[in-house]
DNA sequence: TAGATTGTTAATCGATTAACAATC
DNA sequence: TAGATTGTTAATCGATTAACAATC
């Protein structure tokens, strides 16, 4: 332990995630021991932007020896929050939706979808995995009940913005935007909205093929 | 139009084609003119960003008036690559794959998904969606005589390194990774891979929330 | 012309990398 | 001790922003 830690820049962030998932698979393939060399070769980076990374964690490597494996992951969870099991709720069960509600690496990372909720009237009431959809009245109710801290937003465009405003009246801190539009928090909320879009990924990737 | 464009920074590229998904928002509801104040509200940026991330396209606007949607689209699609048709295809069909392979987002970006490939032979001659689930076998067959563009990997952890090599040797020069865990292209190959990984961005957004 | 908004420069800010002293 | 690797500094590189001349 060396620092008592300033603030992390996103980009680090980032990369503390995908160290983190590297980690936990070298742990279970029984590796105890690894160099900030290798964990960036692995990922394709610097080693020195590697070791830069970790020490935001304010937790520290052994000169000569390296970092233990276990140390690492817990640190970078415990920077992340994935320390803890995160409650979730899914607004929008369309063919997204009803995709990622089945996504095994959620709960794998601790994120518990608890809830599915959509306006459809022919879904209300259907099974998704283990859950039963609710209408999206009952989302106010549900989320203070069960103390929801994140939302996966999976509706259309065009009604993306009206949901989001419902789910931060839920009091819902977090949102993860799957819908193909940006939206904004009302003025004065406190909410977190972090965009995802899947088509956008293709173009990022058609753009650096085409170069 | 102003510049023989230059090396176009990467953060950019994200950015266009965010711009480009509100731009397609607003042609639809009719909009013909806009200024670089109005997408930096609706997105959440400055103003002078988006000026200098649109000027990249060596394209112009009108000082004084702004620009015509129309003409915004069709240069940023010109830069991504998406003035064109991509022929896809999706390598693992577990649950994710399956989604993926149904997400409409896809097609409505020019994105066009002409396969489906498993190594379970269970799965193998079953249909998803309009197509029927080829075996990893015929990867390479199928991409040459399609002239394959893009590889949708949604393989488990373990097999992705290996998957990759395959695409690879079936020339598609370029792979948008779903499986949770760092690949690498073989060291002579030009194949661009592109990282997604759901539970990541979640991650993210929990530490968002957090601080 | 007067008002508006672009395109672009220069200044600022932040992130990456090389290098090496500290130290296991 | 000798060899290895971290933690951290200083230098570089790239991205963002403010400001304003150009011009519709």
């Amino acid at each position: 332990m060396t620092k008592p830690r300033q603030q992390i820049p996103k980009a680090t962030v980032t990369r503390l995630a995908f160290y983190l998932r590297e980690l936990q698979q070298m742990q279970r393939s029984g590796l105890a021991n690894i160099q900030s060399r290798a964990i960036a070769e692995r990922l394709g980076l610097n080693d020195s932007q590697v070791r830069r990374d970790i020490s935001c964690l304010g937790t520290v490597g052994q000169r000569g020896v390296g970092y233990q494996v276990e140390d690492l992951i817990q640190s970078i969870q415990s920077i992340l929050g994935t320390d803890r099991i995160w409650k979730v709720i899914l607004v929008g069960v369309g063919n997204l939706g009803r995709a990622l509600s089945g996504y095994r690496g959620f709960q794998e990372q601790g994120f518990d979808l608890l809830g599915a909720f959509d306006t459809d009237a022919e879904k209300i009431g259907k099974p998704i995995g283990q859950l039963k959809i609710q209408s999206l009245d009952q989302l106010g109710t549900f989320a203070k009940l069960h103390a929801i801290d994140l939302a996966i937003l999976a509706v259309p465009a065009d009604a993306a913005q009206s949901v989001v405003f419902a789910i931060e009246a839920a009091g819902i801190p977090g949102i993860l935007n799957f819908a193909p539009i940006a939206v904004q928090p009302s003025v004065h909320s406190k909410t977190i909205i972090q965009e995802v879009d899947l088509a956008i990924e293709l173009q990022r990737l058609a753009f650096s093929v085409v170069r």
